[in-house]
This record gives C-alpha cells, sequence and structure tokens, in this order.
DNA sequence: TGCAACTATTGTCTAGGACAAATATATTTA
DNA sequence: TAAATATATTTGTCCTAGACAATAGTTGCA
C-alpha cells in the first residue's frame, strides 16, 4: 500500500497526472487510509508503469487506459526502417544485455573496444547499441533494472577508456552536461570520447545541471561552447521550456549545442542552438568552430 | 521569467512548498502571465536556493524568510568538531576542488592514488573530501557546479580505478544502487572500491532505481545482498518511507546493508536492516557475512 | 491529394482548505 | 538545576474541483 508520493517516484507520473486520470479515466482507483489520503496497491503501480511506457512510446493514455490498446504488437513508428540495419556484432551485444549476462558482455564489449578503437567502438557499438536498449526498453522486452546495468556498463567502459586521452588540449573548451530532468549521461559520455579525440578540452558536469549553474560554470571555465545530450524520452514542452531560457541567459559568444536522440524534438524553431544529429557529426563541427575562428576571445591559446 | 515547473526544478522545491510560501510568507511573490500563471524571476529563483541551503542545513523557513536568520555565521552542528581533524592533503584537495583547477586536481588524485594504493586512497582521501565537498556546498563555499565537477571527477577516478578489480570472485553477491531520489553515486563508487577489494562480486545498477527494479534484479542476479548508499542530503521522511516498503517486497534472505551519511538517519527502529555505519566497516561486514555462512544458498562457488 | 478549420484529448496550473508530523515553548516533576 | 511532560506553533503534503493552452486527431474543402 503505496501513498501517492512513491508511486509518483516509482512510475515516473506527476501527483497531479495520477488524481486526473483517476478522475478522468477511473484508472487507477487508490485506496484510502484513515486521513483520506489515496494508497495505491503494487499491482497499480505495476499497470502504471505498464502505461507508462506506452504512453511515452506514442500512444494515447485515454486508449491504453480503456484497454484498447493490443499489448505487445509494435509500437508503431520504429520499426520496419530500424531493424534491418541493425549490425549483426550490436544484436548479439543486444542479445547479452537481454540476458543480462555480465560476464560475457564485459568480456564482448572490451574485446570489440580493442579490436576497433575508441572511436569506431562509440559509433559502430555503443551507440547504436544504446539505441536498441532504449527502444527493446520502450517495448518492454527489457527490464529497467536490466537498462541500468547496462548504462552502468557503458559508462565504466567509456569513462575508462577516455581517461587516457587527456593529452594535447586545443579549443574549443566544451562544457558537457544534461538539462534537469535528463538523467541518462551515456550520450554524454560518447560525445566526450569523441570531443577528446578531436583534442577538444572537454569538461564535463554530470547529469542534470540547474539553468543557473550551467551558465555559471560556463563563465567560471571560459567555455566556449556548451554541450547538451538529450535523450528520446525527454518531454518535448519541457525542452522548449529550458532552452530559451538557457540561450539567453548564455553569454551571446558562446555556442550552444545540442544532440542526442531527443535533439530533433527542439526543431529548428531556435535560434542560437546548433543541432548536431548525429555522433559522427561531432568532429566536423569541430571542425567547423575551429574554421570559424570566432575572435580568440578572452584567452589566447598556444598551439 | 520562469513558470513554476521550471522553478521546482531548479531548487527543488515542490510546487506545493512554493505556492504555500507565497501564501504563508509573502515569498516568492511572482507576476503572473497572461494565464494567471506563476512566473518567477531570476533572482527569486536565486534567493530561493539560497533558502533552500539554509533549510536544509537545519533553519526554519520562517524565520530564513523573514530574514531573521544572520547571513553566512556557521550553519550550526557542524563546525568545531569536524574541522580540528583534518588530514593535510585532504585540505589541500579541497582547496583544489574550490577553485576548480581542473588539471592540477587531476593529477593530484592520480599521484595519491599511486601512492597510496586504492584502499587508502578511497578511505583517506576520498570518503572524507568528499564530506567536506557536500559541508562547503551546505554552507555556501561551493557553487553547484562545482560539487558536480568534482563528483564527476571522483566518478572517473574510481571507475578507472575499479576496472582492473573483476578477477576472483567470492560471495557474497552484492547488488548496489541508491533509493529514488537520491542522486549521489560516489558513496557507491567508492564501497563498490572496497567491496571488490575483498574479492565480493558486486553489481552496480546505479543510481535511483525503483523499488520494484530492485527487487526484480535482486531476484534475478541471485544477490545475497543488496546494499544501498545514502547521502546526507537524503530526506528522512522519505527514507523511512520506502526502506520498510523495500525490505518486505524483498526476499527474506536477502540481505539490506546501508551506508553513507544519511544512513544513520534510519535509526535503529528498523528491522533485517544492517548498518554498516562507516565505509572502513565494509570490509569486516563482508568477513562476517562469509563467517556466517548463511547456508550456501542457491547457488554453490567454487573457490 | 494537400491544407485549413474544427473538435477532442491531455497535462499542468489555479485556489483555498485540512491535517499529521516535526519542532519549539511552557509547565510540571524529580 | 535538570529532565520529563504537556501545549502551541510551524510546516509540508494531501485534498477537491475548476480552468485552459497545447497537442493530436478529424473533418471539410479546394
Amino acid at each position: 500500500m503505496l501513498p501517492i508520493s512513491v508511486v509518483e517516484r516509482e512510475t515516473g507520473l506527476a501527483k497531479d497526472t495520477l488524481r486526473i486520470w483517476e478522475r478522468r479515466y477511473g484508472f487507477p482507483k487508490p485506496l484510502r487510509d484513515r486521513n483520506g489520503d489515496r494508497i495505491y496497491t503494487v499491482q497499480e503501480v505495476e499497470r502504471l508503469r505498464h502505461i507508462k511506457r506506452l504512453v511515452d512510446s506514442g500512444f494515447r493514455p485515454g486508449k491504453v487506459i480503456a484497454g484498447r490498446i493490443a499489448d505487445s504488437p509494435n509500437p508503431r513508428s520504429i520499426d520496419a526502417e530500424a531493424k534491418p540495419r541493425v549490425d549483426h556484432h550490436v544484436a548479439q551485444l543486444l542479445v547479452l544485455v537481454k540476458r543480462q549476462a555480465r560476464r560475457e558482455l564485459s568480456n564482448a564489449l572490451l574485446e570489440q573496444l580493442g579490436e576497433l578503437g575508441l572511436r569506431r567502438f562509440v559509433l559502430e557499438r555503443i551507440a547504436p547499441l544504446t539505441t536498441l536498449v532504449g527502444e527493446s526498453w520502450a517495448r518492454g522486452e527489457l527490464s529497467i533494472h536490466g537498462e541500468h546495468l547496462y548504462a552502468e556498463f557503458a559508462n565504466g567502459i567509456l569513462r575508462t577508456a577516455a581517461a587516457g586521452l587527456e593529452t594535447a588540449l586545443a579549443p574549443p573548451r566544451i562544457l558537457l552536461t544534461t538539462l534537469p530532468g535528463e538523467p541518462h549521461g551515456i550520450g554524454l559520455l560518447m560525445a566526450r570520447c569523441l570531443m577528446a579525440l578531436e583534442s577538444a578540452e572537454t569538461i564535463s558536469l554530470g547529469v542534470e545541471t540547474p539553468i543557473a549553474d550551467m551558465v555559471a560554470a560556463a563563465e567560471k571555465h571560459e567555455a566556449q561552447v556548451v554541450a547538451l545530450s538529450v535523450s528520446q524520452a525527454f518531454n518535448a514542452a519541457e525542452l522548449l521550456k529550458l532552452l530559451p531560457v538557457l540561450r539567453q541567459r548564455l553569454n551571446s559568444t558562446t555556442q550552444l549545442w545540442l544532440g542526442g536522440q531527443g535533439a530533433a524534438k527542439a526543431k529548428l524553431r531556435l535560434r542560437g542552438i546548433a543541432l548536431v544529429t548525429s555522433l559522427s557529426e561531432i568532429a566536423p563541427t569541430i571542425a567547423a568552430w575551429r574554421g570559424a575562428a570566432p575572435e580568440p576571445t578572452h584567452n589566447v591559446y598556444k598551439a
């Protein structure tokens, strides 16, 4: 028997949303404790998590809750297009992730890292695998803890791999982080690896940095670029609410780069924000920045 | 001009709390947009963050907002006792963190890791430094992005250091994570290092795992122990709400260990939960587990 | 078929009331 | 004086019920 605050945490559904679903659709229908406060059963929470998944992948709550959505069949969109091109190696890795075969997964990843080198490993293995893992999770083929476990593995490997790269540094100095509410840090790590491979100086703040602190950090470290990673799951409305605030408060000579699966949600409406549509665009984007040689700002670098 | 949802994210104050402070104390007093929705100024948000800090360190909102609290002077409790014993090396590291001297900090940490070895490095440097960083932040001597940056550094170093330890494994198999709402993962990484040094098998799920998934993961991986890290800042009421739920849903033969600065908040009221009061207790606790030899469960290990 | 106008759905916001838990203060007892 | 108990205040979270903008889906028209 769980109170509404716990259910909010467990499911990611706002209290307001839980209440209005109850009012509109008759589900969930929690019992009340002696104070009249809602208390939810574990079963309800389980179903809510399921519904949340479907809603996140594009279905409408009204229909899902009414039970008018077939359960497993392909959550539209993704399917026919994406699947055919899955590389054989990546597909095999996905199997290991789903099985949560820790040892095997670890061995396979390390081996392929050694074989391909960091750049190709990131672009051809981790990036597509991360996308597939996200999709599998959305389809319900992978548990949340399975996804967590994968994230930890990728995190460890990328960090270890990147540890050796901090050598010769050239501008731009890039501040890396995610918006508040965006807990996925893998994209950030991938980006950091690729930027480091271009000898750019990266400063990572980890995930979920409040806007005000991004601005402060950019000034403090005299970053020429602030790069944000936005995952598929990130709320589009939230994104369009936060970005203008950030852009406006950031020094106008500081560039703002947006990458990740969810970056496209920021459409092209927004001025002063560069979309880095894929990881392979990072190198060209840095090259372009260097080419444009935007007045050697505050600090001068020695090559 | 920020809407209430953004302010909630930026400050960590619930919408309900923002509204009731306005009603009761007259601050914040946001303007309204054309729909009558609250919009906050950047200054208000700044002050709210300041107030939040003071409240978290024990002051009462009513007084703080009325301005009846002197600004900087020592937020009680911590002070006379903690300071005297700060090791010289750690104090120097703290200075680097505050200066956000990335290169120097990195060098100093790596050097000391090499000098002391992982175990002592964790126990004598990272652990006390993390505590100091947390306190400095609470006192307002360190910005949030300063804390983020430190967390990233520590994260990178500990992960890299731990990467080499995955060799001979013996029980118990330990599942590591934090509760939903607890984003601090450093304690987890430190614990993982120390556990790995005892040759225990660790499975880290990263931070903020929903209760249901901890239970599922523990079963899936047949973990004998679930270990949670709780930071100082974690809400005590939340902790006492979540732990019984977890304990109850977890297999009764699975032990639940609680560590971190905030673990003490779970007092001794709770049955079936072991407090690991400090990092140096980890080794003895594992030894004790092995000594008790709780019926060689499901799977048998070969030494 | 393509585009504009209309309708339905949905999440988030509002107000103001209530109450339990935590904390502070006053009073009594040892 | 110190400790224990009772009373008062403070505080966050929950409640109901109404409103509306933004998005998604549907219809009508060129």
